[in-house]
DNA sequence: CTGTTAGCGCCTTCAA
DNA sequence: TTGAAGGCGCTAACAG
């Protein structure tokens, strides 16, 4: 029975209810004895702290809500895990969504947190996200929404790996071993991350010789199933690159094993990449070169970012992008260009 | 600005704040021009439903807690977005906390999600966890904990996989391949899962003349860490088995790892088995065995339950069991025994 | 340091 | 059908 009130605990204790209230915050200028007391109450009668009536009044709920397009990609998992870390480590409970990358579900997710009063949202947008709808669900509560990984506004935070870099990296490393061609496969077209992936292994690669067009990828969904679908697209139009760039490890999963079904074996007949750096790729045959873009440190910046945002609602809007690391292994390592 | 209420809403469109409320629950006495004018209100004032507000009278949150342990093993997260799919569904919001496998942690997530009023809790227990301390953070207010995956407590509901018929269907395969001798790799000592697994493997192997003893093996983490250092340990004596079988498919990952750290390559030197089915079984070099456990099936079945003990808390405590199927691949069926 | 008072926004009840 | 009133549990503001 959440029936046990302060009210019941301060008239157990023999004090004011304010007394109650001010221990329970932590005041200091109540004395031990009396605070004591007043615990040792809260304890006897199995007093539990309601903070949905502590909103009421003090108008924030400590609360904050993740909405994520699908956590069995480890690497979205990772970054909700270091999330939900921050967030508790501040006080703060935290709702979480799966939009399953559609923009649909994701608006109806981000209305019912709204309407739970959280105060603040990280939002890891599905394809499709805009401005205007987004607003219109959290204007009217003022709820500061803050960009996870991907953007599709300029006003509103957003916090996310340095894909450009990241991009340039790879391609350096790839002209370097002396791969022709590349392609790129799978990822989400419309998202801000696949365009600046995209904009990046272009720079990287410029003036090397290597002939990278990412016209001739096909978009796909950002796992496994992508992966396959991608390189499938590819290998049956006759086109066999140097090398496979996966839009993620996720995807460059689905690669591994679509080459696998067509007797072909990555990292010897044709090289293969990817972005991430998940566990995985470490341990996979052949260790998969990846650029690692570090969920839990994009998460704990982001909670940082987010938090500051809920104390200065009228800071202007920050962008952070984190530093990303190539992790050569076998599969660009071991590849020979072919004679 | 949250601050448009049901009043200035009734007071634009001309009605009493009662009649505003019932065209928000959805009343059908309420004529059609009169709803229709209220909601043409609610829309020009932006204005949004205060859930806290609605619980401080109705005594109920509809949000409900979710406490696992790690969701990186995308068996976790897949259980993990099939309840949240089950609360939204059912017009539930839900609170995630990740304890990563520490009872306090635990302990602490389960005391602030009660604070926050939570309806019910799914709860995949650390390891350690016990009936007390739980009972006693929630006993104050009546929450219905379900436990999932693992239990601790006849009292409480509890919702997973047949661990014992898990365990037979793959010792039955592996006695019928002419194994001789299997070992179990990894996974939480303590877990109502892991020694539900072992019993099943008992049954299945008693009297198949296949030598068995799950003593030899040492608890590790459910990931691939706990694989390879699992697998490493039992190399390290010397023992050589004709088949590994991994706590989980997380784990199998790190013994395949392993293994080719040793120059042995699973399936052909040794056969590997497993359990969950996640994704990734059928994609790895070589495919591996692995019955699968349906987290998705596990978490609409637990969201049924718990939404059910929320209506009725006095009904007697209820386990449910869902059936695994084995899935045979090459890790075990390519294996020869050796001459 | 304590007690009192007045809400936060909503829902329920009762009377009109 | 509508209006008025009371209260959910807490906190803030003020007067003792």
């Amino acid at each position: 029975m959440s029936k046990v009130t302060l009210e019941d605990v301060s008239r157990a204790a023999g004090v004011s209810r304010s007394t109650a209230s001010l221990v329970l915050r932590g005041n200091t200028r109540i004395p031990e004895s009396t605070a004591d007391r007043v615990r040792l109450a809260m304890a006897e009668l199995g007093y539990v702290y309601n903070r949905h009536a502590a909103n009421m009044r003090r108008r924030e709920s400590m609360t904050l809500g993740l909405i994520v397009t699908d956590i069995r990609n480890p690497y979205f998992a990772g970054l909700t895990m270091s999330i939900e870390e921050a967030a508790h480590q501040a006080g703060y409970n935290l709702f979480v969504g799966y939009s399953r990358d559609d923009v649909e579900r994701q608006y109806v997710q981000l209305e019912t947190m709204v309407q739970q009063q959280v105060d603040g949202v990280f939002l890891l947008p599905a394809t499709g996200s805009e401005l205007s709808p987004v607003c219109g669900i959290v204007d009217r509560s003022e709820v500061p929404v803050l960009q996870l990984a991907r953007y599709f506004s300029d006003e509103l935070d957003y916090v996310g790996p340095d894909n450009l870099l990241a991009g340039q990296q790879l391609a350096q490393h790839l002209s370097s071993l002396g791969v022709g061609s590349a392609i790129l496969i799978g990822g989400p077209e419309p998202s801000s991350a696949r365009a600046e992936r995209i904009r990046g292994l272009e720079a990287g690669f410029a003036g090397s010789g290597v002939s990278f067009d990412p016209s001739v990828s096909a978009a796909t969904t950002n796992n496994a199933a992508g992966g396959s679908e991608g390189i499938a697209g590819i290998l049956d139009q006759g086109i066999w690159p140097d090398c496979l760039i996966a839009y993620s490890d996720a995807v460059a999963l689905g690669i591994y094993a679509e080459l696998r079904r067509r007797n072909l074996e990555p990292g010897r007949d044709v090289s293969v990449a990817s972005f991430d750096d998940i566990t995985m790729a470490e341990l996979l045959l052949p260790p998969l070169t990846s650029v690692a873009t570090y969920p839990e440190r994009i998460g704990r910046e982001a909670a940082e970012l987010l938090l500051k945002r809920i104390r200065d609602p009228s800071m202007a809007p920050q962008r952070s992008h984190i530093s990303p690391a190539l992790k050569v292994r076998a599969s660009t390592a071991q590849w020979r260009p072919r004679p």
